[in-house]
RNA sequence: CGCGGGGUGGAGCAGUCUGGUAGCUCGUUGGGCUCAUAACCCAAAGGUCGCAGGUUCAAAUCCUGCCCCCGCAACCA
């Protein structure tokens, strides 16, 4: 039984988790149980990243300590993967005290090797950021660009890591190690983000409570990357002794496989700094770092203000977890970017799970229970064109999923169903149960259909762990396998009881359930107490038409256009976004209303002063003109 | 020069690493079947593989240049 590791990214969230996070957990839950079947020893380990500033400042906000906060987060999290069933065999929490030791002993071998040193960290510091500015980011006379008030001259000791030290050794192993950073695109990028030169890392920070004390360097702290990363060994059992250390023995020293399963945003920090620790503290390396795309939300535009949030939490409790399951592996590419959309949900779901594998089980088992008394045939078949097709789609199915290349392996398994309904077609069982009932031949043929979709119901488990077995008893096999070799042709019991079909994947009718959607989505947030304002109330706002003079897009930006508006006084400089819908020469003549007594402020370094009216449509700015030409200046009233 | 993804029949996508008949799903059209969740099966129509060069016996695939679309980030006053 060879070990096999994998791990997803430790989360690190305020919030319920969203589908990335979800994506990349059901990935590593489908190749643990794929690997569990196929006869490795798994250990899938997630969990939860908890220090820092965001948690910080969270439980500030709150009114309670840091601990409190990430107890929370954490509970929400592990409330939310119970929820959606995930196999994990550990959940490793960063402000436990195993993994505290474990950074400790990795840092002290960090240290034991060289590779820390103590300098000045030196630059210009906003106070309120927390952050250093390097001179190219400040706006004019040295201040932050967030908030605009003055940045500081700060210098402050900071314990550095030797990264520069492993560019070479970085380089070899990505070389010697062609599966060490997956997809091949994502190692070239690596390759030449490490080839471009490595600069020292700050691993330790001052001024932040909530982390990991840096050992040997009171007032500091050991720095999230540091942290973080080294849950991977830390769960493990990395820096205990005897028992407590067996499995980190088995599974990271050991010559099994250790895989992180990582998106492509964290990708450096997992495929650049984690590589060089462990060669720092002489530990081995990951065998994969695999990187995948990101879930893009279409349909409507997804933006933080509209609400337009996918909950997947709300999908699940509709139709299930292994739906959605089935919808991001197949769906996705493993590595490339895909989209998602509820319509696109629907479809897959209807066209795959409810018309392929539902009603192919359906069929099947109708059939046979009526042509057999309520049970499997009582002849079996070697001898048919299926048995190939079957043979075939096992291969397939086994290469994808050791290539991760999940959409392929259940492509192979729809494809055997595809046949199974040929077959079945061809042979017409129906008119066999009239013409020659409980023949020999009719038998075979409705045995061969049962024992195709149970192949695929048997490629199905890692994939839907809930749904599979209910498909694989509905043909008969009533206890799911242990292992994959159940792949192979001929494990349906003849004479078994067939249980009379019930629905596992009803169809969605699809224009009730958009119908049907929409009105919660609506009611979703309770529309707030109207507030009514005065007449003097909005006679402070002081709105006037005035004609544009000039226009020009605002360099490096792509929405915000530089307007000088003739408010018939001084010229007026205004900043606008809209410049995704409208060209500057377009607006160069037209008469605008304009708010005329708006604190001026900076965009992009341009100052604006005053605000063009626009209507927004659904975040599409449609600007307001007078319906005739009036003398600018004019007040709208 | 901020980071990244993409342009392949009507739609959504594989295929590009490892050149060699352009494939899948949905949709459309016609036919078949009636066991099944109005599901299933067969057939057909439909593609200058963004553009232009280059390498090659051969390019969607490799090289060079260009155009366009979409995310993320910084700004929607």
């Amino acid at each position: 039984m060879p070990p096999f590791y994998v791990t997803t990214p430790i989360y690190y969230v305020n919030d319920l988790p969203h589908v990335g996070h979800i994506y990349t957990t059901v990935v590593a839950d489908t190749l643990a149980r794929y690997r569990r079947l196929a006869g490795d020893e798994v250990f899938f380990l997630t969990g939860t990243d908890e220090h820092g500033q965001k948690i910080e400042r969270a439980a500030r906000e709150k009114g309670i300590t840091p601990q409190q906060q990430a107890d929370w987060v954490a509970e929400h999290v592990q409330r939310s993967w119970r929820g959606y069933g995930f196999s994990h065999d550990d959940f490793i929490r960063t402000t436990e005290p195993r993994h505290r030791r474990g950074v400790e002993e990795m840092v002290r071998r960090l240290d034991a090797a060289g590779d820390l040193y103590t300098a000045k960290h030196e630059g210009w510091y906003c106070v309120a950021c927390e952050t250093f500015y390097t001179e190219k980011e400040l706006l004019p006379g040295n201040r932050c660009p967030v908030h605009e008030t003055p940045v500081e001259w700060k210098s402050e000791e900071n314990v550095f890591f030797r990264l520069s030290r492993y560019q070479q050794p970085l380089l070899d192993w990505y070389d010697a190690h062609p599966e060490a950073v997956l997809p091949a695109a994502r190692r070239n990028e690596v390759r030449a983000f490490v080839e471009s030169g490595l600069r020292d890392l700050s691993v330790s920070r001052t001024g932040l409570e909530w982390g990991i004390p840096f050992p040997g360097r009171p007032g500091h702290t050991v720095y999230v990357w540091l942290d973080a990363l080294s849950n991977y060994v830390t769960a493990l059992g990395f820096g205990r002794d005897g028992a407590e250390a067996e499995r980190y023995r088995r599974f990271w020293e050991g010559a099994g496989t250790r895989l992180h399963l990582v998106g492509k945003d964290i990708l450096r920090f997992h495929a650049v700094y984690w590589p060089a620790f462990l060669l720092s503290a002489g530990l081995p390396l990951p065998t994969t770092i695999w990187a995948h795309g990101w879930w893009q939300l279409h349909g409507r535009k997804v933006s933080k203000s509209a609400g337009t949030v996918v909950r997947p939490n709300e999908l699940v409790a509709r139709f299930g977890v292994d739906p959605l399951r089935y919808f991001l592996l197949r769906e996705m590419v493993f590595g490339q970017d895909a989209s998602y959309s509820d319509e696109a949900f629907v479809d897959r779901y209807n066209s795959d799970l409810a018309n392929d594998l539902g009603n192919t089980v359906s069929r099947v088992v109708t059939l046979a229970r009526r042509a057999f008394d309520g049970k499997t045939p009582p002849t079996p078949c070697d001898d048919n064109p299926l048995i190939a097709a079957a043979a075939r789609a096992a291969a397939d199915y086994r290469t994808a999923m050791e290539e991760l290349a999940f959409q392929r392996a259940l492509e192979a398994l729809w494809r055997l169903l595809a046949e199974a309904n040929q077959y079945i077609v061809e042979r017409e069982p129906w008119k066999l149960v009239k013409s020659e009932p409980g023949s020999e031949r009719l038998s075979r043929v409705l045995w061969n259909g049962l024992e195709a979709t149970r192949i695929v119901a048997t490629g199905l488990l890692p994939f839907m762990p809930e749904t599979a077995p209910r498909v694989l008893a509905a043909v008969g096999t009533a206890a799911p396998p242990a292992r994959l070799d159940a792949l192979a042709w001929g494990r349906t019991p003849t004479g078994a009881p067939l249980p009379e079909p019930q629905p596992i994947f009803p169809r969605i009718d699809k224009a009730a359930y958009f119908a049907e959607g929409a009105a919660p989505e609506a009611t979703d947030k309770p529309r707030e107490e109207r507030r009514m304002i005065s007449i003097d109330q909005f006679s402070d706002v002081e709105l006037k038409v005035g004609t544009v003079t000039a226009a020009e897009r605002v360099p490096k930006s792509d929405k915000l256009i530089k307007l000088a508006v003739d408010l018939g006084e001084a010229p007026r400089t205004v900043v606008a976004g809209i410049g995704k819908q409208y060209a500057p020469e377009e607006l160069v003549g037209k008469q605008v209303v304009i708010v005329a007594n708006l604190q001026p402020a900076k965009l992009m370094g341009v100052e604006s002063q005053g605000m063009v009216l626009a209507a927004s449509d659904g975040g599409t700015p449609v600007l307001l003109h007078p319906a005739a030409p009036v003398p600018n200046g004019t007040r709208v009233k």
